[in-house]
DNA sequence: AATAAAAAAAAA
């Protein structure tokens, strides 16, 4: 088989290629080194206990790299024309063929050659010789794409003959020629790595399959890349190369950090001590404790309100979750790439700890879309290499080979968005790799409270699936309705294959309404931790506030100075009071804050806002912030009085939790912590803004169970579960309805997250892959979901800059941007645009408005590497841009505004 | 006529 290409490729004139057989030594070499050094330990016992006994395992693993390409000995795939479009180098190599006997193939012309594509032949030919189709699935899935059906599979031999052997007739020899070497190669691979025949390839069960395409696949990957396994010149004398050095070197060039072994630590406290500088406090230490004693850790639901440090809560628990089940990585998701960034420096600090206590390298990676951009991402260095004998001094690094978009998730430690979590359960193309990487991990999922019910079905089906895999998960969230924490632990604990019937659990599990609350999960117990230290907790005054009499209260309350905020439901809402109130207060001591500014002033002003009214800050006298829900989410700002629209209970208790939130002196009218809820209505009719955003019959729950006064943290809990109970109350017909809507509402949610949504994990038994990623109905055109985690139709995001008498700046700055310095900063200036400009009716407009405009005013753009792809606008001296009938103004004060354009005549 | 906030989109 010394004649068979795998790869090839012209360069400057030059032909090279690389030998089948030199393809399929290095990616068993490669797959059998990941084995050794790369995997976890847990997930090489999910594959063990599958197989029987470790070396079969690797055995296993090491012939499926050796034959995952066994398929390109056919005709089909060796006929293939280079990329390069090299005619020369085609001849040359198909000339070695026919030299070897494999007459006619120069000219072969086959019918339907891409019927029979290499992975899939793959997994044909080794169906033939009677490889049970676990072992074969993962061959046919080895491009990202699993096959669709066994039928698909099993006619290829006979429907497409002349694709694997060159004709149709059986007795011609070339067409015996190629059926025996193809058996060659297979009965190479099964000596090479000690299996008597095809049956004695064991089956696998569907988690092990999984995890092994996804290593097979990123086997392939770095076995193909060429900066480590170089093709070779093609009249170059191939049996010069050492082998062991061409794999040693190869490998090294992409192995940069040795796999992470937890710590062994002695007690939970000297950990604390040793990576924060505190001794755990009553919530971490529960978690911690909880952890410690249970003997099959799985999924831990952490509710607690902000500020008892559920963040080093987890990270404690990474580091004991790793240790207890054999995992070497974490994954740490945020609902946002803001939250990512925010959070992203305190891991690394943790990391830093862990590297330096145990002198060893270990790489960090930021995963989100705008990464790149993130300057305490990029400022870590990159990794050198492992030095074997020298000891290293253990810092972070990062590995380039993981900034690929789809390499990111397999690196040891991330921090990104829940997004690439959720992403496990989407079927999508090289799904497989996104599992390996989880799999490896521990996985923390933070803010869970925030999560709708479209991403929700993502979540529990991840979930699900980290059952599988015996992955621990770590859930950080404010109070959970009990509904949703009962059907987290539910699809962990379904992921494992145990019944849930069987499961030894409170009773009240989904009404236990305790804050803070753990949940967990043990083998087959479910447990909850009730008990902490009784908080000395707070009272809040609920007044209920009509519109008309929000400045005559302001003026009350802040007579002797003081901080308000007031946060409502809508961009345009809060704007409309900003001109309100900043009128009769003054420009100096009104804050806007909402979505609708462009992102790099957002983060200014919430900066601003941290200085001001943060923690530990000197505040202003007075100071009045108007705001959307940025307000309520993760912003650590402290009002002295806040007003707000009525929103959904979760939300409103969001919301008053900036409300005296850390122990300062206060003025002396603001004391009491009063909390003003505007948008009430006694006839349960609210303005069309609340409704549009939350629906009528969160809205009417929330209001019937508001209370006048609330006491912080002990109420909490209480209050979320009644407002999302599903009990009846009587408030007449409106609300049977609303009630309806919702139910139909969340249901049309649930139902567009299942269409692409990958299936239940199978019982832990044999199982394969065939299948595995096919969507369901494809021609169902109802109800069809998008491909995406999150529910919404598409927003679009443009690059803001305004225009100059000499050229185009930035909107707060008037200096004129050179791109080949600012367009990495330039890449930055984005911003939404309005969701009028990109309902389905207008979208396409817009946007083929935008990029003819692109095209004509801003081609040199494109060009960028940082701005390749976006669309900017160029703002006029108005700071207006007309687009699609709409004329869009931006304002540094008030942000966004946009209205239609009068159409005169 | 719409209405918050939020993310993502390439393979051997
Ligand atoms: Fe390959």
């Amino acid at each position: 088989m010394n004649h068979l290409w795998a790869k090839k490729v012209e360069k400057d004139g030059d032909l090279y290629w690389l030998p089948l057989a030199q393809h399929l030594n290095d990616t068993a070499a490669v797959i059998g080194l990941l084995w050794e050094h790369w995997l976890s330990k847990g997930q090489k016992n999910l594959v063990i206990s599958s197989v029987g006994d470790e070396e079969k395992a690797k055995n296993v693993t090491q012939l499926l790299g050796y034959l995952h390409d066994q398929a390109k000995c056919t005709p089909a795939f060796q006929t293939k024309k280079s990329y390069s479009r090299s005619d020369d180098l085609d001849k040359q190599l198909l000339e070695k063929l026919e030299k070897e006997g494999f007459i006619g193939i120069s000219t072969l012309s086959l019918t339907n050659p891409t019927k029979s594509v290499h992975a899939l032949a793959g997994q044909a030919l080794l169906e033939s010789y009677g490889v049970n189709q676990s072992f074969s699935s993962i061959i046919g899935g080895h491009h990202g794409k699993p096959v669709e059906s066994s039928h698909d599979v099993s006619v290829q031999l006979e429907s497409y003959e002349a694709n694997y052997f060159q004709n149709e007739k059986e007795a011609d020899p070339i067409h015996q020629k190629w059926k025996v070497l193809q058996k060659e190669i297979f009965n190479e691979g099964l000596a090479k790595f000690d299996f008597k025949d095809s049956r004695a390839i064991p089956e696998l069960s569907q988690s092990a399959c999984v995890i092994l395409e996804g290593l097979l696949i990123m086997a392939d990957w770095i076995a193909s890349n060429e900066a480590y396994f170089p093709l070779i010149g093609i009249d170059e004398d191939d049996s010069a190369i050492s082998q062991e050095e061409r794999i040693q070197t190869g490998f090294k060039k992409w192995f940069k950090t040795c796999i992470w072994q937890p710590e062994d630590f002695d007690d939970v406290v000297t950990l604390y001590k040793d990576r924060f500088g505190f001794e755990p406090r009553d919530v971490q230490a529960k978690l911690s404790e909880s952890i410690q004693q249970a003997s099959e850790p799985g999924i831990f639901i952490l509710e607690a309100p902000m500020g008892v440090g559920k963040t080093e809560a987890a990270l404690v628990a990474i580091e004991q979750l790793a240790l207890k089940t054999g995992r070497s990585g974490m994954f740490f998701g945020l609902p946002t790439q803001a939250t990512s960034n925010g959070i992203f420096p305190r891991i690394k600090e943790w990391l830093a700890n862990i590297t330096e206590d145990a002198k060893q390298n270990q790489s960090l990676e930021l995963l989100h879309g705008k990464a790149a951009l993130n300057d305490e991402f990029d400022k870590i260095p990159k990794a050198q290499g492992i030095d074997i004998d020298g000891e290293e001094n253990g810092t972070i690094v990062t590995n380039e080979w993981f900034h690929g978009r789809k390499t990111g998730i397999l690196d040891d430690f991330i921090v990104g968005t829940v997004d690439q979590f959720l992403l496990s359960a989407l079927k999508q193309k090289h799904l497989a790799l996104r599992h390996l990487g989880l799999s490896k991990k521990v996985v923390v999922i933070d803010e869970v409270h925030a999560y709708d019910a479209y991403m929700g079905q993502f979540l529990y089906q991840a979930i699900r699936w980290m059952g599988a895999y015996g992955v621990p998960v770590v859930i950080l969230s404010a109070t959970l309705p009990g509904e949703r924490r009962e059907e987290l632990v539910k699809n962990y604990y379904l992921g494992t294959g145990k019944k849930w019937k069987d499961a030894v659990k409170p009773d009240n599990l989904a009404i236990q309404n305790a804050y803070p609350l753990i949940t967990y999960s043990d083998g087959n117990k479910i447990e909850q931790v009730t008990q902490f230290e009784k908080q000395e907790g707070y009272q809040v005054e609920i007044h209920r506030l009509d519109d008309n009499e929000l400045l005559g209260t302001l003026e009350g309350c802040l007579s002797g100075g003081g901080i308000a905020g007031i946060i409502v439901n809508t961009v345009r809402r809060a704007q409309e009071l900003y001109h309100l109130i900043s009128n009769q207060f003054g420009l100096e001591n009104v804050e806007l804050l909402h979505s609708s500014f462009i992102a790099t002033q957002r983060v200014n002003k919430e900066t601003n806002l941290m200085s001001k009214i943060g923690k530990n800050a000197i505040r202003p006298d007075k100071k009045i912030i108007i705001g959307t829900q940025v307000i309520e989410q993760s912003l650590d700002i402290d009002f002295d009085i806040l007003f707000s629209d009525l929103a959904p209970m979760d939300l409103l208790i969001q919301r008053i939790g900036r409300l005296h939130r850390h122990e300062i002196k206060r003025p002396e009218k603001l004391t009491i912590p009063k909390f003003y809820v505007l948008g009430t209505s006694q006839t349960f009719e609210f303005n069309s803004g609340s409704k549009a955003v939350y629906g009528d019959y969160l809205l009417m729950r929330t209001q019937h169970f508001l209370p006048e006064q609330i006491r912080i943290p002990s109420d909490i809990s209480v209050l979320v579960q009644e407002t999302y109970a599903k009990d009846e109350i009587d408030l007449g017909e409106d609300y049977l309805k609303a009630k309806n809507d919702q139910e139909v509402f969340l249901d049309c949610k649930e139902q567009r997250a299942k269409t692409f949504r990958l299936s239940n994990p199978n019982k832990p038994n044999k199982g394969n892959l065939i299948g595995w990623l096919n969507n369901p109905n494809p021609d169902d055109r109802e109800e069809r979901g998008s491909a995406q985690v999150r529910d919404s139709s598409d927003s679009i995001e443009v690059i803001v800059v305004k225009k100059t008498k000499t050229g185009i700046s930035l909107v707060d700055e008037d200096n004129d941007l050179d791109l080949s310095i600012d367009a990495k900063r330039l890449a930055t200036n984005t911003i939404r645009l309005p969701q009028a400009l990109s309902t389905i009716r207008m979208i396409d407009k817009t946007i083929s408005e935008l990029e003819i405009y692109n095209k004509k005013k801003l081609f040199d753009w494109q060009i960028q590497s940082w701005l390749k792809g976006s669309l900017g606008i160029i703002l006029d001296e108005n700071n207006q841009f007309l687009l699609n009938g709409y004329r869009l103004t931006y304002d540094l004060q008030l942000g966004l505004t946009y209205e239609k354009e009068e159409v005169n005549g």
